[in-house]
DNA sequence: CGGACCAACAGTATTGTTGGTCCGGTGCAATACT
């Protein structure tokens, strides 16, 4: 705790950390689900001053490895990252160091340990702790266009299988279970400190139709002298918005992939400095955003889940002042998240070929290893896919991803056992569909939207809230006990009819 | 998946129908160029 007090300037742990702390050392994997704030950092950046090795911390982001090795080497921890900003001769010397063990702390992007020289770095260092900052990202991105989050597991075993920390700060049972299936942490112990918010107000706004839609958003902007962020599910549709609000004479920024970075950062800081009153933004606009005094978050359209919905909405009132979270909910935005859950995974078809292709390879080869570049030319298939395929692979024991290629193990065993992983994503498909159903009905519900949230979450059941639009009206006494439709719709929640 | 947009056509006013085309998120890392 003097440690603590110390180097982080902490009087006393929150709760969950401790738990936390205490089944590390004993060499316990765990899972950490706890809310941004929450103090998750301290979880592994205090046990890794007393482990004997390294402890290697696996994040998402550049921006986010830049920003907390700036915050440990201010608080003069010994730590290092391990990234493509190093130049070939930085990186080199970043590696003989951590091979001497010289480091405490090494941050790196999944992608570097798919690298067999790096881990062979890391296994002479020896690893004791190995954590997966926002482990959401596992789930969230490993099965389609970040497949480097599924080769984890691997590069976790071959570092001699230290105890795994996976955190994040939102989790439905169904992305919990898959963390732990992907990251192979058996019998975790799971904290998960829980999502209500009481100062944040629910709500929803019906919008019929784009100019709903804009008569809602000054109204909000009326209503709330805060700043605030407005997602939009494209990058065309962030860039009108943002055009619309600037004509509107309002101080807005806009923020999206298609950007380039140097002028996200800038907007990304001149937020952080409150020069805009909003941002108009895609899902890009998300991890590392920690700006405590976002008053509102309305999203333009939906996103593919209510998991995504909490994460972004959830970025409003860190500071525990009132903030508000609106939805402008419509119908016809169900068929953008469609579209994008569309060609998300390997198809049937895919699996089924690239695993005939994978055997020819071994049969041709005499047994011999297959390089993944081999595999990938051979398929005809795009790299990302391939990648996501042999994880899946690899998870089923069916082959080793060694440093000369793939290494066939065994054979699949029977026909349901290649059915299943012909159609392992088929189901996953089908789960996504329903999740995007679930943010629909979420829209559309009369009910206690926090309730919604915490039985979507599998959270304790809990008492109406009192801090969302239909409790709200409940109370003034406008719904219609008998009926589950609204009886009157007061403008100053609702407009589904003043369109302008 | 399905809305937005446009051209062609229908037909005789201005507008309406039909059919085709287009578009759509999240990042790392390696590489080629100044």
């Amino acid at each position: 705790m003097a440690e603590a007090r110390a180097r982080f300037g902490v009087e006393e742990l929150r709760p969950g950390q401790r738990e936390i702390i205490e089944a590390l050392l004993e060499g316990k994997d765990v899972l950490g689900v706890m809310p941004t704030g929450a103090g998750k950092s301290l979880c592994f950046q205090l046990p890794a001053l007393f482990l004997p090795k390294a402890t290697v911390v696996v994040s998402p982001l550049l921006a986010l490895m830049q920003d907390q090795h700036e915050k440990l080497s201010e608080a003069e921890v010994d730590v290092v990252k391990l990234d493509s900003t190093l130049t070939q001769r930085e990186a080199d010397e970043v590696a003989r160091e951590v091979r001497r063990g010289e480091h405490g702390l090494i941050y790196m992007t999944p992608e570097q340990l798919e690298k067999p020289e790096r881990i062979d770095v890391l296994r002479k260092a020896g690893v004791s702790l190995f954590v997966v900052d926002e482990a959401h990202c596992v789930s969230q991105w490993g099965h389609d266009f970040r497949p480097a989050f599924l080769a984890l597991r691997d590069a976790v075993q071959q570092l001699g299988r230290p105890p795994i920390l996976a955190l994040t700060a939102t989790a439905t049972p169904q992305v919990r279970e898959d963390v732990l299936e992907q990251l192979g942490m058996r019998e975790a112990a799971v904290m998960n400190t829980g999502i209500q918010r009481d100062n944040l107000f629910l709500e929803v706004a019906r919008t019929v139709n784009p100019e709903t839609k804009r008569a809602r958003l000054m109204k909000l902007l009326q209503e709330e002298p805060g700043t605030g962020i407005i997602y939009t599910a494209t990058v065309r549709k962030a860039e009108e918005v943002w055009q619309w609000l600037k004509d509107a004479g309002v101080e807005a920024g806009r923020y999206h992939g298609k950007m380039k970075a140097s002028e996200r950062e800038e907007v990304q800081q001149r937020f952080m400095e409150n020069s805009y009153r909003v941002i108009v933004a895609t899902k890009a606009f998300g991890l590392g955003i920690d700006k405590p005094d976002i008053r509102f978050v309305a999203h333009w359209q939906f996103p593919d889940s209510l998991e995504s919905y909490y994460q972004e909405a959830g970025r409003a009132g860190r500071d525990g002042e009132p903030a508000r979270a609106v939805l402008f909910y419509r119908l016809e935005d169900r068929r953008i998240q469609g579209y994008f859950l569309g060609g998300k995974y390997p198809r049937r078809e895919e699996s089924q070929a690239l695993y005939s292709v994978l055997r020819e390879l071994w049969a041709h080869r005499q047994g011999k290893p297959v390089p993944l570049k081999v595999l990938t030319e051979a398929s005809g298939l795009p790299a990302n896919r391939v990648k996501v395929l042999v994880a899946q692979l690899a998870g089923a024991g069916i082959l080793d991803r060694g440093s000369r290629g793939l290494k066939q193990l065994r054979d699949f065993e029977s026909a349901e056992e290649l059915g299943e992983y012909l159609t392992a994503y088929e189901k996953r498909h089908q789960s996504d569909r329903e999740r995007l159903q679930q943010m629909m009905h979420y829209g559309q519900t009369t009910g206690c939207r926090w309730r919604f949230l915490s039985e979507y979450f599998d959270e304790p059941e809990h008492a109406e809230c009192g801090h969302c639009d239909n409790c709200e009206e409940r109370a003034a006494g406008h719904f219609d006990a008998a009926s589950p439709t609204r009886i009157a719709t007061p403008p100053t929640t609702t407009d589904t009819s003043s369109a302008v």
